[in-house]
DNA sequence: CCCGGGAAGGGGAACGTTCCCCTACTTAAA
DNA sequence: TTTAAGTAGGGGAACGTTCCCCTTCCCGGG
C-alpha cells in the first residue's frame, strides 16, 4: 500500500502538501502545477489515505456502532436497512454487533465499541438496564431505539407503544370479545412490558376482568407464539381473542390454530403488532398495529448525526421522540359483517 | 480516555511494561508485584486499549467488511446473522454496507474498505462483473457469496441454482403443466441467470417449447412479482404456472392472481425459491426450494477466515462450495390427488 | 575475584496521518 | 531602499500502540 511519502516523492513535495491537497477546501496555497503533479502520483500509485491513521490523529472513526438486541427479529433488522438509508449521504459506516438477548452481550459489544472508539451508538431494543447503560462511559452520543430511556436523559426514539397496544385492544372488545388474552414480548425488554400494561390498562377501562392465567410469556418468535396458544388453549376457560406483541408470535399463533382446526378469527381472532411486509399475505391476514419503522429509524439515525454534529436537526423534531402507531384491521380479527 | 502511559505512570513503570502485561502470553519478565500494580493501574483508569493505534501500528484491523447486494432481500439478511453466528467467537465485527443493487455502489463500498483496511471481505449477491472485482487490488481475501467466480480464484459459496432450479420446473411439469412462465431476478447477479438457464434447460430436455413471453425480468421484490404476473396474465395464451426466482416474487405473484380471482394452484401454480420463515405460513402455501442459508453463509464466513488464517478448515470443505437445494412441495403448486 | 547468563524492565523508533509553525520568495506601498 | 503582507511550501511533533534492542541487577560457577 502507498502511503503519503510514496505520493509525497513521486510528485516532489513535501507530506504537508500532500495531506494540503486531500484536505484543504480551499486549496489555496499552491500552484495549478504542483497540484497536477500531486493527481498524478495519487492516480499513479492507487493512493488512498489510510483511515486508521486518520483516526488516530484525529478524534472521529466515521463509524457508528449498532447494537441490535435480536437479529432474528425482522422488525429490529428492518431498522439497520433505515438506518443505512438514513447514514448513507454521510461518510459513515456501520458497525453491528448482535446481543442475542443477552445483557452479557450487550456490555461486551458496548465495551468493544468503546475500544474501537466509535462516534456514535445505536441501540436496538435494549435489555439492559438504562442506568447501567448510564454507568459504562462509553465515549460517545447514544439512541435509544425502541426502548424508552427512563430516568436518563439518553434521546430515545420509540414507538406509542401503550395507544397502540391501547387500541388493539379496544379493537378486539369492539368485536365482543370479553376473555381476551396477551402474549407478552421478552419480558427483559420495555417494549414487551409497555404493551402489557397498554392491555391490562385497557382491559380494566372497559370494565373487563384482568387474568393472570391470560398473561404468557413470549420471546417475540413464531415458536413462542405457537406455544404460548398452547398454554392458552388448554386452559379450562381458553380466551376468544389474543393479543400478540408482535407479528411473528402473531403468526406462530395462527399456525398452532390452524393445526388443531380452530377458525381464526370466528373461535379465535388474532392481533399482532409491527405489521411487518408478510403480514398481509399469512391466512388470515393479520390486524395488526402499524409501524413507521423505516421512519423510526430513521429520525433515529438524523438525531444521533445530530448529536455527532454533523447535522443540524430542527428543535421539533428532536423532542419528537414517540412516533405513532396505527392499528390496521384485517381478517383475523374482524368477523364479516354479514352475520348477525 | 486514559492511554497505556497514563497507566505506565501510575504503576510506576514504562509502557512497555504495560504493553508486555497485556499483550505477552507467557507474561514472563515480570514479577507478580508489577503485574499487580498493573493491573491496579488499569482499573482505576478504566483503561482499553486504542483499537485504532493496535490496527495502525500492527496489520489487522479485526473487522470484516459484507457488502450486501439488497438489505431489502431477507434472504441476504439472513446471511448476514449466519456471518455474526460465526465470528461471534473471534474478536472480530462486521462493517455492513448495502449496495442498493447498484454496481456504483458496490465498488465505492469496496473502496471504502480498503481505505478502512478491512481484514477481510465478504460480497453477499454481488452484481459487478468478477474479473471488474479481480482488478481492483482490494487489499483483502475475499469470498463471494451466492454468486459465481467466473472464471477467477475467488472462492464462492452457493447453492447449486442449476439443480435447484430444474426441479422446480420438472415438478411443475409433472403436475402436467405445459404452459410454464418464469419470473426471473435481477438479471445483473448471476444467481437470476443460472435459474432462468435451469428452467430454459428443464423445458427444453422434457420437450417444452420455450418462450421469451414467458420470461419476464423482476427484481428479487414483492411489486415485481405482482407487476410480472400481471405482465404474464395479460398475454393472449397466459401460462398456467409460474416459475419466481425467489419467494417475495412468489408472494407477489400469489398476491396478484388472489387479487384478480384466480385460484391457485388450479388456476395458475406457482412455485418459489429460498424457503424464507413465511413461505409456509402465505396462503396458499408456497413451494419452494429451500436452501440452507445459515449454513451457507457459516460456511463462507469459515472460508474467509481460513484465508485470514485464524482458522483451519479441512480441505474437503473448502473445496465443497457448492451446496444442496431442495423442493419442498406445497399447496401453491400441488392439486390435490382426490380431483382426476 | 571475575565472568557469564538469565531475569526484570526501559528507551525510542515506527506505523500514516494532520497541523502548527517556520522559511523563502515576490510584490507593492511608503 | 526598507518593510509589510501575501503566497508557496516544508519540518517535525503528535496521536497510542508494539517491539527491537538496550541496561541493570543478581546469582552461581570457576
Amino acid at each position: 500500500m502507498a502511503t503519503i511519502i510514496d505520493v509525497a516523492k513521486m510528485a516532489r513535495v513535501s507530506k504537508t502538501s500532500v495531506s494540503r491537497y486531500l484536505n484543504s477546501q480551499e486549496q489555496g496555497h499552491m500552484s495549478e502545477d504542483t497540484k497536477q503533479r500531486i493527481q498524478d502520483a495519487i492516480d499513479k500509485l492507487d493512493y488512498k489515505p489510510s483511515n486508521i491513521a486518520r483516526s488516530l490523529k484525529g478524534k472521529s472513526t466515521n463509524v457508528i456502532g449498532v447494537v441490535v438486541n435480536d437479529m432474528g427479529n425482522p422488525f429490529f433488522v428492518q431498522m439497520i436497512r433505515g438506518i443505512e438509508m438514513e447514514i448513507k449521504d454521510y461518510e459513515y459506516n456501520i458497525l453491528i454487533c448482535d446481543s442475542y438477548m443477552s445483557v452479557q452481550k450487550e456490555i461486551e459489544s458496548l465495551q468493544m465499541l468503546r475500544q474501537r472508539q466509535i462516534d456514535g451508538i445505536l441501540l436496538i431494543g435494549m435489555n439492559m438496564p438504562v442506568d447501567h447503560l448510564e454507568k459504562m462511559s462509553l465515549q460517545a452520543p447514544v439512541v435509544l431505539l425502541e426502548r424508552d430511556a427512563g430516568g436518563t436523559s439518553f434521546p430515545s426514539v420509540k414507538i406509542d407503544n401503550r395507544m397502540g397496544g391501547y387500541e388493539a385492544v379496544k379493537h378486539l372488545i369492539q368485536q365482543g370479545h370479553k376473555r381476551i388474552a396477551h402474549v407478552t414480548g421478552n419480558m427483559q425488554s420495555s417494549i414487551a412490558r409497555e404493551r402489557l400494561q397498554a392491555y391490562r390498562d385497557c382491559m380494566r377501562e372497559q370494565g373487563l376482568e384482568v387474568r393472570e392465567a391470560y398473561q404468557v410469556e413470549g420471546r417475540y418468535d413464531i415458536a413462542s407464539g405457537y406455544a404460548g396458544l398452547k398454554q392458552l388453549m388448554e386452559l379450562e376457560e381458553p380466551p376468544t381473542a389474543v393479543f400478540c406483541a408482535n407479528d411473528m408470535m402473531a403468526i406462530g399463533a395462527i399456525r398452532y390454530l390452524l393445526e388443531y382446526g380452530y377458525r381464526i378469527p370466528e373461535d379465535v381472532a388474532i392481533v399482532g403488532y409491527d405489521d411487518i411486509e408478510v403480514a398481509s399475505m399469512v391466512t388470515p391476514s393479520l390486524t395488526t398495529v402499524r409501524q413507521p419503522i423505516l421512519e423510526l429509524a430513521k429520525l433515529a439515525t438524523r438525531i444521533l448525526l445530530h448529536k455527532m454534529q454533523k447535522v443540524s436537526i430542527d428543535g421539533e423534531l428532536a423532542r419528537l421522540s414517540e412516533m405513532k402507531a396505527e392499528l390496521i384491521v384485517r381478517k383475523s380479527s374482524s368477523i364479516p359483517r354479514n352475520e348477525p
